[in-house]
DNA sequence: ATTTATGCAAATCGTTTGCAAACCT
DNA sequence: AGGTTTGCAAACGATTTGCATAAAT
């Protein structure tokens, strides 16, 4: 699916006077393998260029809107294709205990509150909201399996 | 409002085996006093404790509960109040330009939806959420009155 | 007296940058 | 050729840590 993303992605580089040159596309097609969030460290491993042209290109696809940056609950930055180059909007799941973020996505009622919620923040605060982020914390499956539930967890929302 | 968290800390650090200092407490203070979540750096000016003092101590704090680690569009790690200690669950304004985090609080309409995604996702996908981040980027008010719409929101949701 | 917290300075580690060689066009 | 991208190694900066002193119990 969204097979042909590479097209969209070259005329959004050279929007911005940029090229598309090998190392960018093996750094995307890393991110579109794995389908999730990656940091550095593993797009590092998968494509293999040096480590100063993997955070050099991925700031420049970030500058030009092609990848987006995930915070998670770790110190790893993770990189993602940006969401209109894909098939949807989504949201993460973001595991505590091993900081493993995955991919979910809310239903539209729910999608069409946050929006019209920007909308009233925007009027109220003089905010100019242009996106959101409505992530779930907690524990994958297979922390779930391997650890006892951390202490901390108790005292969170 | 709010005013005497220090009893609820005091005990809760107790809970850990951990003893309420004076440094420990003159951070809940400029963290209480600030009203919104303060970079490790701006409670260090703050406050006035070494800073090793001040990571290790805000470590302590949100080991136990106490502080909660929000994370925003820039590189800085932002502390508050855990929100069990204040008055109520909220979430982020982050200004995409100067990184500036602000809090506001969601209709409880919205909470609600949120809080039943949560249920769905760990029933289907097998993931024990235990809380969640909504939050909203774009502009605050300053920076919309100072600087230009920088060019990669064009590209983003 | 023993355990725990503090402050200083040095180390750590993800990320960024300077520079010379390789690559386009 | 002229400008860009790459890779290496060195620099950077937020955060962490070792260790000796000060505080708390």
């Amino acid at each position: 699916m969204a097979d042909d993303v590479h097209p969209a992605i070259a005329a959004r580089l050279d929007d911005d006077g940029q090229r598309y040159t090998s190392g960018r596309r093996k750094l995307v097609e890393v991110l579109v393998d794995a389908g999730r969030p990656l940091t550095a460290a593993e797009v590092l491993v998968e494509g293999d260029l040096a480590q100063s042209s993997a955070y050099r290109n991925l700031a420049v696809l970030e500058a030009c809107g092609v990848v987006h940056r995930v915070a998670g609950s770790d110190e790893f930055a993770r990189f993602e294709l940006a969401e209109d180059l894909t098939d949807h909007h989504h949201h993460h799941l973001i595991c505590t205990s091993c900081g493993a973020v995955a991919d979910f996505t809310a239903p539209e009622g729910l999608e069409r509150s946050v929006e019209e919620l920007a909308r009233q923040v925007a009027a109220t605060a003089g905010f100019a909201a242009d996106h959101h982020r409505l992530d779930l914390f907690g524990r994958c499956q297979a922390c779930q399996a391997c650890l006892p539930a951390p202490h901390a967890a108790a005292h969170d929302t």
